[in-house]
DNA sequence: CTTGACCTTCCAGCAACAGGAACCCCTAAG
DNA sequence: CTTAGGGGTTCCTGTTGCTGGAAGGTCAAG
């Protein structure tokens, strides 16, 4: 299989296949016009990076994951540690969206935004209250 | 005033402080040895920055902010509108996320996280459901 | 034989800095 | 006078996870 197909296939573009490959998560075979050959292997591990990845695993993340993910004797302990980790690390990160968002929504909603010059959004970037 | 007294005042990093005046966003004058020289003006800048940073806003969406700030003629509508965007990305965002943090809640919690192999998390990472 | 759709490698760039090297400046103490 | 320290300076590299583009090889069809 080319690049190509395997790239609709996994659903992840060419680029990010070759990068995949260079930075070692996947080693698919070469044919000898130097084009990669793909297995149905190199097709799953993908599919399963990119569904990892849309979970927002880093690519670290996902090295471990997918080491794990082919290691019949692993602990699933292991992988929950993972994934454990990587919840709380979204959920910090959510607390602090929502933290700015507020304050944001808060500021919008007091800015009379018509084309006088007096805002509440710069007066609290000036000096927060 | 030297960089570390605008430092600490302004509570930036001085990279970060040497940074903004790389890309531009303030220009702060020069000592004849070479240090910078801060104004009052540049300290109420940065921390300005500072302040936008923190709500998430973007550099290009700081050198706009500052730039309405500093006119005097503005209006409160541009910079609602800068605001507004801004809000709707960071609610995508938060969106995004909680999207995940249920997703992997979910898994994280049917995991039994013990010696054995067997486990949910990489039984959804390989086909989902 | 040429066209066009593939594929290849390599290099640059994004955001917003952080780390570190190599060096200059200034003051105070021994 | 020298030295030690704690400032400051520039410049280069690295971070994360790709994406875009240039320059060129390959292949099947018309």
């Amino acid at each position: 299989m080319n690049i190509g197909e395997v790239s609709k296939k996994a659903g992840l573009p060419a680029k990010t296949i070759r990068y995949y490959e260079d930075i070692g998560l996947i080693k698919p075979a070469r044919d000898t016009n130097g084009y990669r050959a793909f297995s149905g292997a190199d097709v799953h591990k993908l599919a399963f990076l990119g569904r990892a990845r849309a979970l927002g695993f880093t690519i670290e993340d996902c090295r471990n994951l997918l080491a794990l993910w082919e290691d019949q004797g692993r602990a699933s302990g292991d992988v929950r540690a993972i994934a454990k980790e990587h919840l709380a690390e979204i959920e910090t990160k959510i607390a602090n969206l929502q933290g700015m968002r507020d304050t944001l929504a808060n500021l919008v909603s007091a800015c009379a935004g018509d084309d006088r010059p007096d805002c509440p959004i710069l007066n609290d970037l000036q000096s927060p209250r």
